[in-house]
DNA sequence: AATGCGTGGGC
DNA sequence: TGCCCAAGCAT
């Protein structure tokens, strides 16, 4: 049968050629698979890796993430992205520290009742965590599925993806579960590439549909992409005293959790700067999104202003390093830690 | 059901 | 440079 040959190619393949040695491999841990899960998310293992390695080391188990500081969860995220998979990462740590007894639920049901956790995560979870049976579909898999089986449904519709996984349940083999699951993502990440798949080393190729008919560039389907938005935003950066003045984003979706400076939208509105005391230190940086792209003007500001307000509290230098902060203001920060001085022309102005 | 949610790398 | 993609999930 043609599952068969799929998922045992893919077993032996593995055993040889694939991925060994990531920090999370080579444990049979829930609590690792799930953090390099999670993490791993719309990410590439390059870049998760060294985030992956100092979360552990910071929160070595559930009960430890369970106990830890939100503050300190968010800045060990910082840079990730996608925030919303830290704060569920760590709600779900509580809820299993104090309704399961730090001990993982090992059924779908159960997992998938987590926040964060989805059907995949709890597949992946099932099978490296309890090498049980558990049936994932990510990027990976549906590209490799989609090719070998000739698969044209649109995984980005609730019924195509719903046939993507009835076809990954019918492959997913219940003896070396693991093996093959690890299989199929190793062989989509290193040999079925998106553009350049290796088809002369793959051991799926003398019966994958995309290589018999020439078609691996159309499959799996693409979605259709809008063209994201520019949105021109000023940030504004009170200082005072040697300190800066930051915000903790809670109404905007965008970074929420994390400290930023004021943030305004000047797309279309003009901001009034004539009654302000500033530095102009970053002009048109350009920060892009999935889905909007930002232009960002950054300004220092002396007061007396009427900011003070809307600062939810003052950091110096060094304690900009202990919180979560996105990305340009990771940019901001280090400026402002290269240029102290920046920080005390309160000083030569008061 | 379609959209929102970050960031980095390859070409 | 701009566009595509990468171990999805929540709403």
């Amino acid at each position: 049968m043609l599952s068969h040959f799929f998922s045992d190619q893919l077993i032996q393949w593995q055993h040889q050629y694939g991925r060994k040695g990531l920090p999370w491999q080579g444990y049979q841990s829930p609590y690792l698979t799930w953090v390099s899960e999670i993490m791993l998310q719309q990410t590439q293992v390059d870049n998760a890796k060294p985030y992956f390695i100092r979360f552990i080391k910071h929160y070595p188990n559930v009960q430890t993430l369970a106990e830890a500081n939100p503050e300190d969860v968010m800045r060990d995220w910082a840079g990730l992205g996608y925030y919303a998979r830290a704060r569920n990462l760590h709600l779900s740590a509580k809820i299993i520290h104090q309704q399961h007894n730090n001990q993982f639920p090992n059924s779908i049901e159960e997992l998938i009742k987590l926040p964060g956790i989805g059907r995949s995560t709890a597949g992946a979870i099932l099978a490296f965590g309890f090498k049980q049976r558990g049936v994932i579909l990510d990027g990976n898999v549906k590209r490799v599925l989609s090719r070998f089986f000739g698969i044209f449904n649109n995984p980005h519709y609730q019924r195509g993806n719903h046939f993507y996984w009835q076809v990954s349940h019918l492959v997913t083999p219940t003896i070396d579960c693991d093996v093959y699951t690890q299989a199929i993502m190793d062989i989509g990440a290193t040999v079925c590439h998106v553009k350049t798949p290796q088809c002369q080393i793959c051991p799926l190729q003398s019966k994958c549909y995309a290589e018999h008919y020439h078609c691996q560039h159309h499959l799996p389907i693409k979605k259709l992409k809008k063209k994201p938005k520019t949105l021109k935003k000023l940030f504004i950066l009170p200082v005072k005293s040697g300190k800066v003045g930051l915000t903790r984003q809670h109404t905007s979706n965008i970074w929420k959790g994390l400290w930023c400076p004021i943030i305004i939208d000047t797309t279309t509105s003009v901001f009034d700067f004539s009654h302000i005391h500033y530095r102009h230190i970053i002009k048109d940086l350009k920060h892009v999104f999935t889905h909007q792209t930002w232009k960002i003007d950054c300004i220092l500001v002396y007061p007396p202003n009427d900011l003070h307000n809307q600062i939810d509290a003052w950091y110096d230098i060094h304690q900009l390093d202990q919180i979560g902060l996105p990305k340009p203001m990771q940019t901001i920060k280090e400026m402002i830690q290269y240029e102290k001085n920046l920080l005390h022309e309160t000083a030569e102005t008061t």
